[in-house]
DNA sequence: CACTTTCATGTAAGCGGTTGTGCATTTACC
DNA sequence: GGTAAATGCACAACCGCTTACATGAAAGTG
């Protein structure tokens, strides 16, 4: 049916084997043969079955995508750095998400259906402690995480401890001394983001001799929603907060909308921060820590790459750290003294 | 090294092709034999190679998605709708970008890339005239487009002439006759949903005996950056419209911001309808015609696997349409009587 | 010039499944 | 009880490529 590697062989007046090296740009293949297969190949329209050539090189081609939501602005702007460097690479990527993004509940566990099938793993702000991660990881193959700290696996990912304390100390540097917090989820699975930003939170606060209140945190589990639904909790309170962080800018969108509804005005009345650089934060005028996402999914799309070429005890298993950015826009200002 | 399906046919006592045939449920397997077989499949923790059955067998088992942009709202929930169904069929998901999202300019052609890899492809949004599109049809490859309107293969999409006019017409009914549009580009490789949604407005128009005019008409190639510059371009009119139809809500957003930053209100000083049900536009409180995006994909994903279960003549060719629905919010209003 | 290298290519044994064919052994039927 | 049909399983030929090893020729060496 399909042309295969031995028409062109034949029609070449070689082996297959000389056809596999010339195409593949393998070595120890004369200039001229190698010229004359690529013509042959080129006029047969030639293309190799990846299956074969998977079968018996053993090698995939191809990595897997992991991450527990598709649609979500950081995830899929992630993805995208991550097709760039792999198409680019000429590797296929396969995309697998960890939720059902429909109802929410948990489907089949990625682990089983990785074997045998990729050459490597990228693994996208999974919860730590998520036993589908172990899971993963017990496979032991090449493995890059964006977002996650797990010891001994190679990841990349913003300090966020510090972008949390930044965020922080700008709110702190504004005269605010009431400040709330907006967290993810108060789930026994947190992502490293999320315990790295309270950590920063905290630490800001307590660097400027300031009180952290139980009743001046709310979680968002970073929604737009959510995010205003704990703001509106927020200020609801006795003694509302004067500014708040909020670990997500989508936390923080849905804080503005709280504030609106209440006849506030964000940076008025109540400043609020976030974290992330969406793409509608300068549209809403919202401060926030710009992490840059698309070149966190190259970074480790690469890293990756290189860790398919490298020996294991070579791989560089520090987290990749890049650097995050302040944007101050209108939703946060100094507090007004009454 | 790995764990085949000989060592599970000699640990079972049969042969391996007893072995397939019990692992895969097909008929003429006692069951007892099936039930010993999956029982020391899995004690030796046997995973299929892909690679062999696929050689075998010559069913890939994936499922291209070929899409212009990932990280748009628009696509990463269309494809998060693909990926539900096509990971509960079992079926890999190779995700091909087709426009270099970092340097905008086109990358290698998918078509080249999906021959012998694929069993067939889905393709999102992309122009019908885009030779691009035309070499991967030219495969002959099983197919499913998302708002792609080409004669003869299968498709599904809203009914975007409908939804235009009912935005249009919305604004018509509110008393609005200078009404501006929002349209995508100027170029000559125009989306189905940007030709089709140009004719929707200019019916709606033409049936209320309104005209349009090409100084009411700006450009925003979908994006809240072209939004807000074609709005501010259609404000500097010496006569501005009164109501704008854009065909995104992303550009409507944009155009929200353009108003702000002119001091007017939307839905007081000029109304703002748009198109798609984008997450952040009840934030927004734009007036928008939902589409059901996470449907657009699923419903795609499942006419494919449907088709590769078909035989080609019994294909259903004629597009699916899928319902939209007018939502009103606070961005659109009566004209204000001077 | 005899001898070792190097280089270009061929030979053939896999890689790990799938599936058409054929052969017993049951089961069905009259 | 004899024949026909159905069932359960094994055999073995692929599927299309990769790669270790073999081979012969050309090039380098002392």
């Amino acid at each position: 049916m399909a042309i295969t590697i031995r028409d062109v062989a034949e029609a070449a007046g070689v082996s297959t084997a000389t056809v596999s090296r010339a195409l593949r740009g393998l070595p120890n293949v004369d200039p001229v043969t190698r010229d004359r297969i690529a013509a042959v190949a080129a006029k047969l329209d030639y293309v190799i079955s990846p299956s074969a050539s998977r079968l018996a090189s053993g090698r995939t081609g191809s990595i897997a995508v992991i991450t527990p939501f598709i649609s979500r602005w950081f995830f899929s702007t992630v993805l995208s750095g991550v097709e760039s460097v792999l198409q680019a690479a000429g590797m296929d990527l396969l995309l697998m998400s960890v939720t059902d993004t429909a109802s929410g509940h948990h489907r089949l566990p990625p682990a089983p259906r990785l074997r045998r099938r990729v050459d490597g793993v990228l693994i996208i702000a999974m919860s730590p402690s998520d036993p589908q991660l172990r899971d993963v990881l017990n496979l032991g193959m090449p493995t890059s995480m964006i977002g996650v700290n797990v010891g001994g696996v190679p990841s990349v990912m913003i300090d966020d401890v510090a972008a949390a304390r930044i965020a922080t100390q700008h709110l702190i540097n504004l005269g605010h001394t009431r400040i709330g917090m907006i967290g993810g989820s108060p789930a026994e699975l947190p992502f490293t983001a999320e315990f790295d930003r309270e950590s920063g939170f905290r630490l800001a606060m307590e660097e400027s001799g300031l009180e952290t209140t139980p009743t001046l945190e709310a979680f968002g589990y970073f929604t737009i929603q959510g995010g205003e639904q704990a703001m509106t909790a927020l200020l609801t309170q006795k003694n509302p907060p004067t500014a708040v962080f909020a670990m997500s800018d989508e936390m923080a969108f849905g804080a503005l909308r709280a504030l609106r509804n209440h006849g506030l005005k964000p940076g008025v009345d109540v400043s609020v921060v976030g974290v992330d650089g969406h793409d509608m934060s300068e549209h809403l005028e919202l401060t926030t820590v710009v992490q840059p996402v698309f070149d966190l999914g190259r970074i480790a799309a690469e890293a990756l790459l290189v860790q398919l070429r490298t020996l294991p005890q070579d791989v560089n298993l520090e987290p990749t750290r890049v650097p995050t950015q302040l944007v101050v826009r209108s939703s946060t200002a100094p507090l007004r003294t009454v």
